[in-house]
Parts: structure tokens; sequence; C-alpha cells
DNA sequence: GCAAAAGTGTTTGGGATACACCCATGC
DNA sequence: GCATGGGTGTATCCCAAACACTTTTGC
């Protein structure tokens, strides 16, 4: 059997909260197919490069966003359905990237901007599935891991630690209960911060103990 | 920048339980790089091919192996560090595959056998990282899904599926309370049929409500 | 003083854990 | 009758869930 490589491709998904919402970077495609429709940041990988690494080169070309400003990224899943590129078999490695309050104005070449979540476009290729995913594992890791660092300022209150989480998951959760409980992790602790924020009592700043991905003991469910 | 394509390839982590030891298929390998020493089967993508059809004609060329007798098979992750191939860049997909006592004796082209993970030889490649991502991989699913199902005959006792998990997470677990407790998730049922086995009082069979992979509602740790 | 968000305790029910003996069979 | 693995119940503890009021500030 002769070898014909299928064409490998790394797609990103980079997601960021701002005011309680759960955005994702998308870019308008300048080319076929799909072109002017939204998309991923991806493309092509090159030999010598690693996914990562490629999908390094094309967020900061296409996107105008650098690596090192993402707080966290892990690989996903590798799409590889037979129809998902109209251009011929398609291969592609998909990694999620979370992110604090990147810069609102981005210059990569093909028109990022970020995109809430909860009211994407229609979107090229298989990139909803790709989304979809992306926030199915987003979903499931802030219950047994602190990944929620990623997508905080470094200080933040318990508020904005509660109202994160809600935004994710989708539903409310007691305010006593949730501090008790996330208190109890001991992922966090006080600092002598507190924030100031209009006609009411000021909140306590905590920060994260750990700023790396690290599973907890019990899940938070 | 030119597109040089990085060499895309598949490898199946194959696992059964035989006598309370986990299994993996393992080859030896025929030609260099690597010949003549241990290695996950595996070969190249050709396109048109999705990853997992791919893993389907190299498994059953070269390790005489039908994913048909596959009970559950999942993607695991890409690993595609520079290094892992003396001769160039190398991609490779990795799936896990779940059986029940498949024929001991296989007719591949490249010696396929089945190894027990707890004495693993050195292995070629990463392959033997690849066989760590699975282990842990399958020791999170037992937990949260039905996944033992895949592992197990059709009918089984329940001594013989609290073996299958202390197997897995290795370590003891009381017989009053995991019976209890996974009676209670209505996973299983009961059969009319029993086992008789030697000078004992024989022991109800069971059987998993569904053979397909779902989610569990309450973790099992 | 009033509006607005921060912060705090108690009760209750259910699941997790720890633990030991009787049952059915073959020989 | 005895050896072997199959099968069962109870007490305790801790965590999850439900639930409402006081505190601190700006205006």
């Amino acid at each position: 059997m002769e070898y014909q490589a299928p064409i490998l491709t790394v797609d990103g998904v980079i997601l960021q909260l701002v005011q309680q919402r759960l955005q994702v970077l998308l870019i308008r495609r300048a080319k076929s197919p799909f072109a002017g429709m939204y998309a991923l940041p991806g493309g092509y990988i090159v030999a010598g490069e690693t996914t990562s690494v490629s999908l390094a080169r094309i967020l900061a070309h296409k996107a105008g966003v650098d690596v090192a400003q993402l707080r966290m990224i892990e690989q996903l899943y590798t799409f590889d359905t037979v129809a998902r590129d109209p251009r011929g078999h398609a291969v592609s490695v998909t990694y999620m990237g979370l992110a604090t309050a990147l810069n609102p104005v981005l210059h990569g070449t093909e028109h990022p901007c970020f995109v809430p979540v909860a009211a994407l476009p229609e979107l090229a290729f298989d990139h909803g599935d790709i989304i979809a995913y992306a926030l199915a594992r987003l979903r499931n890791k802030i219950n047994y891991t602190n990944a929620m660092y990623a997508l905080l300022p470094e200080h933040f209150t318990l508020t904005q630690l509660q109202d994160a989480y809600e935004t994710i998951i989708g539903r409310t959760l007691d305010k006593r209960n949730f501090r008790r409980k996330f208190l109890s992790l001991d992922l966090i602790h006080a600092t002598p911060l507190s924030h100031r924020d209009g006609a009411h009592r000021p909140a306590r700043l905590y920060r994260f103990n750990v700023q790396t991905l690290v599973d907890i003991a019990r899940s938070l469910d």
C-alpha cells in the first residue's frame, strides 16, 4: 500500500472570561474554502515543528496572540473525519488555551476577535464541534482541577470565582455552600487586599496557591 | 513558509484482562528502527482513511486482531515530540481498545502477543509513555463510566467485577461496600444464571445493562 | 437611612467507611 | 465435617444541601 499523507493541521480554541461571558477567539477566513466565514485560528503543521509550536506560530501570525499570554494550554482531541475539509483529507490536532482578559484589540492577519460562546456564528469546517468539545472538557476540568486560575485575574473575589463557575457550568450555586466547599480545598488563600467597587462593602481578594494545573482531592460537582 | 508534512501514524493500546492481570497487545518490530524490539501495533495513515480506519487495517494485518472484536475503542492523545522517531518528525494519533479474552493465538505478520502491563519489556519509540497514558485514562474511566463492561465477559460474578476493579486501580476494596455501591448505580442486573467453580457456593452471574460507554451519575472512587 | 453587595451558621439526610459472620457447595 | 469462596447488615461520621440575616460601604 502506497503512503499518501493526509494534510496535518492544528486548531486552537482560545477561551477567556470577560464580564461573566465566556468568549472564544475566532478569525474571519481570508481564503477559500469558507472564505469570509468565522473559524478557529489554525493552519498547517510544518515538519520539525511539534503541533504546539505550530499552533504558537499560527496564533501569533493570524490572530496576534502570543501563546506566552495563555495561562493554560492542553491538547484536546484529533479530529479526522475524512469529509471535514472539502479540499481533501485533513487531520486536525486541536488545543484548548485559557487566558485572562487578553488585549481586546488584536492585530493578526485574519481579523481576529473574541465572540461569546453563547452566541456563536456559523463556523467553517467542523469548528463548531471542536468548540463544543472544548467547552465540555472545560466544564469537567474545573470540577477536578484548579484550572479556573487560568481564567481569572491573579487576585479575585469569591463572588467573581463563583460567577465564573456558574457561567461555565450553566447553573447557579448556593453562596455559603460554595464558599465553604471551595475554601476547604486549600486551593486559594486570602490576601491582605480588598476590592472596592461601589456603594457597598469591599470584597476580600484571594489568590490561587498554585498557578499551574493540578488535580484536586475531592471533586466539586 | 513551505509546507512539509510530518509523518502521520497511528498506534493502538489494546488491553484485556486475563486471570486478574491486565495485558497489552505488543508486536516485535520486523524492521528498523528498533528492529526486534517490542512495540505497540501501529503504522502509517493513508490519505482517505480516518485514523481509526487505519488502525483497523494495521491491527488486522500486523497483529491479527479484528477491531470488531474490541468491545470499546477511543482516541487517547496525539504524541508528537519531534524526537520520538529517529527517522524524522512523526506525529502519532493513539487509541485505546478494550477486549475480552481475545484468542491467545494471534496470526499477524509481526509476532503479536499479549504481555502483562505489570511486567513490560523495554519498548520502541515512546511507546512506554503511551501505555502509561492509556492506563491512567483507564483508571479514571472505570470510576465514572461503565467502561468495565468491555473488559469482562458478558456474564460475570460480583467477585470477578471487584477483582477487575482492584487489578486496575491497584488496591483492595471492601466486599460489602463495593457490592452495595455498585448495585446502587443500576449499571448491572442479576441474571438467572449462576457459576459453579469448585467446592463452594455457586456465584450469581450479572450482566451490564448497557454495553456501550455511558457516564454514571455518582463516581465510584 | 437606604441601596447594594459582602460575609457568615445551623440543621438534616444520605452516602462513605469500617467491620464479622453465615451460606451453599464439593470432596 | 471441613475447606472454599459467596453472600449479607449495622453503626458512625462526614459531607452535601437547604436555607436568611447581619455587615460594610457610598451616596
